[in-house]
DNA sequence: TTAAGTGCAAATATTTTGCTGTCAC
DNA sequence: GTGACAGCAAAATATTTGCACTTAA
């Protein structure tokens, strides 16, 4: 039986305790906002969600466990086209690449995964010969509301 | 007969201009920066070259005038993986988009085109009825001449 | 016990803003 | 002549670093 898209909480905690790095309150917490966020977040926002858990979390442990779950692959970095200034917003790797398209009208962040997308990063690395770590895709444009209405 | 792939230079000068903005001096010369470079530049060593050719140009006036070319879709902003810092880097929009391979050993930029990608956009295009403005494909890992040295 | 991790303060880096004077058209 | 633009100073934003103290293993 295949297991649910959404994994068990604690995932993340699994992983850097399985690569042998320390447990503290501060990062179960953090490690927490992360798993469980429904929307992409900064490094404030993680912050703000963090001392509502437990007021004792820094900001600098936010963003040296950010830095640290980035350098062993378990999150990414996006940019959202830099729509909202030049924050950073994190998101668990998923499972399978997606494309990330930002609204530039309303805001709105959609996903969308695609066998192109995937069939393309094979191109890559076959045709450059280049052994692809990380892809990043952001589309910028149009949603389909805003669409609508800048044409009425 | 079509046009070469290399336009001449003054072609972000004659956008602007036909767009009724001012030529002063400054833009003209952070222009030609931007449309002769070799390589993806980001604001701080385009005040650089820009002082360079005349010393009378302020960092805020790159600032404003990448800003302007950004609105204006004639330039491009590239992270390249946040290789370097959280700089941001700037290439002239070219005819077709390609995607930024950056190799997170040497830290060589290469460009790739590709007809995969294209259709990505059309695929977006029409499954998510969100219409493009811009796209940005990033990708982090190991080129051809890194793959091998990390083998051997 | 002890090396890894945290907090605080300060530094650094990048970009933006307010305002006054200047120049392209 | 006039409104768009440039320069300067200062602010705002985002992130990193040094160092002494704390804690997980």
């Amino acid at each position: 039986m295949p297991l649910p898209q959404t994994e068990a909480p604690g995932r993340l905690q699994a992983e850097l305790m399985s690569r042998g790095l320390r447990m503290t309150r501060q990062r179960r917490i953090i490690l927490s906002v992360v798993e469980t966020a429904k929307q992409h977040l900064d490094a404030s926002q993680i912050l703000r969600k963090a001392r509502k858990l437990d007021s004792q979390v820094d900001r600098v442990t936010v963003y040296r466990t950010l830095s640290l779950l980035k350098r062993h692959g378990l999150i990414d970095e996006l940019d959202l086209m830099h729509m909202q200034g030049e924050k950073h917003f994190y998101e668990r790797r998923p499972q399978r690449d997606h494309i990330h398209m930002a609204c530039l009208r309303c805001g709105k962040i959609s996903e969308f995964e695609s066998n192109l997308f995937d069939r393309l990063k094979g191109q890559i690395q076959r045709d450059c010969q280049f052994h692809i770590v990380v892809t990043r895709l952001e589309v910028g444009g149009y949603c389909a509301q805003c669409r609508t209405a800048s044409a009425a």
